[in-house]
DNA sequence: ATGAAAGCGCTAACAC
DNA sequence: GTGTTAGCGCTTTCAT
């Protein structure tokens, strides 16, 4: 149904080398065999086959982003990022949700690579040794997003987890506390789980308080359910903490009911400042203090990355987003 | 660099209409050709091109879904069951998140048509006209989701939102509460404000209880900050009332943290029902009863629907998915 | 069972 | 300023 270069060539009397001409901008043809190519374009309704240009141009303008299940509202932030900057770049996104599971993520790559995307965007988790090779013969450009590698020099853009850590837990001591604990994420996860640790200790140490491991509890991941869980635990390690630092808003989300099913107070009682400031935060009750990563930027800038490298093949620097602290209502301040 | 059906043929001896009859699984060969060109592709690791195979199929494997701006975790469980759907059919997902501007909606319709995408899933907006008939020239199946047109004979997968809404309304009577409120959407949206509305007037007066326009507030949207900002007004308009039905979790989530504020006990004091049972109801306090559209599952025959027409030519009929009462702890007896 | 060749819709090099 | 032609990587007749 669609008509194709032939058509409007016949239909302006004009060959088709020379509507290519018009319809890529280029020169090499008056303005009144322009005029009468753009008519007929216009009355044929023509639009260029995408998927012709893709083969001869090697360049299919799509990209890929891959990210494995994840707290809902955090990969929407991130994917809104990436749709907006994708689609202002002419491009479109193909969306590969893994599961975190490997297999599936090489089936992902593999279905990526035949349909000769121009570059991939990996999300929020690690980026082994298998995918690495595959994508580096796939030969396209690859960003990180709120991961990075530390085994191949591959660019990204995530916050810097340790010191957004320091920083959540330095406010938690400005506030007066001095016995504080922490929920945290997978402790083996050195992206996100262990620099948080890390950074939550190194600021108790700083700061010349108290630390052991009484106060941490480790979760298999970061969830709601993970920091439902956790608050009892750690209550019962750590009997005199006022303030928790929980590595997700979800984790701080759990803690916060369990202290309400607990008959606790927050933030009377138990102080709860989170990370990632998704929405859910604002919702709250109350709504939750949160360490603020700007998630839909972080996706805007990574995507830009990448055709940055597509287009202007530029050695890109690797991006630390600044992270701070969205004051609300879950940290009271002890005299 | 990656290596082309050619590049196989030369290596194995046998010429490439050989190579794609064997990549393709069709007959015409003897298993010892077979043999050699699967060692020469695994070799090369060859992968067939999907863009050249595209142009000459017709077929691109790619689908594209467009959405507007929604409560995030909303989109978030439609999309991954469309992209589980799609994967499983060995396609991919193309997104487009169109913000409700109908100039952006028409620039990515004419983005997907460039593209070739295999078909349309059209999710929670209204199908205008000039959408419509775009697609229409397109020549692509349509599958509407959790919207649906009365203009136009498109197949549409949603719940019954009337249905769902008196369904609430009832449960919310069942459990003895005579003087009920609501806290809706937007009254003129003729697909999720409206039917919610009149299945609440409709559950009050098959009940025989006292309904008047005071008794609902209506809003721009279904957002946070739109139930924060209605629990008051409907306080104040309707006093006695016992029991709220909210038409999303977000607005639930809203009057569930104006309550908080206003120091009224939710359910105790007040029972609020919400709309959708979003993760975020399992994180509310108390943990929000709500009315369960089972959406992952709903993006998931949106897509299979679009592959029965695309891969058996089936006329595929519109599905009325089941909604059902996920009870929790907002909601009290009233005796 | 296998190969040669045409052609999908387009771009780009070359010719005039 | 414009047309002719080769070819991107593949599938599919049509021969043999």
């Amino acid at each position: 149904m669609s008509s194709t270069i032939k058509d409007v060539a016949k239909r302006a009397n004009v060959s088709i080398a020379t509507v290519s001409r018009i319809v890529n901008n280029q020169t090499g043809y008056s303005e009144k065999t322009k005029k009468k190519v753009l008519e007929a374009i216009e009355e044929l309704g023509y639009q260029p086959n995408a998927v012709a240009r893709g083969l001869i141009n090697r360049r299919t303008h799509t990209i890929g982003v891959l990210f494995p299940k994840l707290s809902s509202t955090f990969v929407t932030d991130l994917l809104s990022g990436i749709e907006k900057a994708t689609h202002e770049a002419g491009s479109s996104l193909i969306v590969c949700h893994t599961e975190s599971n490997g297999e599936k993520t090489m089936k992902y790559l593999q279905l990526l690579n035949e349909k000769r995307i121009d570059g991939i965007i990996f999300t929020s988790a690690p980026l082994i040794d298998e995918y690495y090779q595959y994508i580096s013969k796939m030969n396209v450009p690859l960003v990180l997003l709120s991961t990075e590698s530390y085994a191949y020099n591959v660019p990204y853009v995530k916050v810097n987890d340790r010191h957004a850590a320091y920083t959540a837990t330095q406010y938690l001591i400005k506030q007066g506390h001095k016995d504080i604990g922490m929920i945290s994420g997978n402790k083996d996860d050195l992206i996100a789980g262990r620099p948080r640790i890390d950074g939550f200790i190194s600021a108790l140490q700083d700061h010349n308080l108290p630390y052991d491991e009484q106060k941490i509890v480790t979760n298999q991941g970061f969830s709601f359910s993970d920091g439902l869980g956790s608050l009892k635990t750690l209550l019962d390690q750590s009997p005199d903490i006022t303030a928790i630092f929980a590595a997700s808003d979800e984790l701080a989300m759990g803690a916060i009911s369990a202290a309400y099913q607990l008959g606790i107070k927050v933030p009377d009682e138990l102080s709860i400042i989170g990370y990632d400031n998704l929405s859910i935060a604002e919702m709250a009750i109350p709504p939750l203090t949160s360490v603020a990563q700007p998630l839909t930027e972080m996706g805007e800038v990574a995507a830009n990355m990448l055709f940055e490298i597509l287009n202007h093949d530029k050695v890109v620097k690797s991006r630390i987003m600044p992270h701070q602290i969205k004051e609300r209502n879950s940290v009271k301040e002890r005299k």
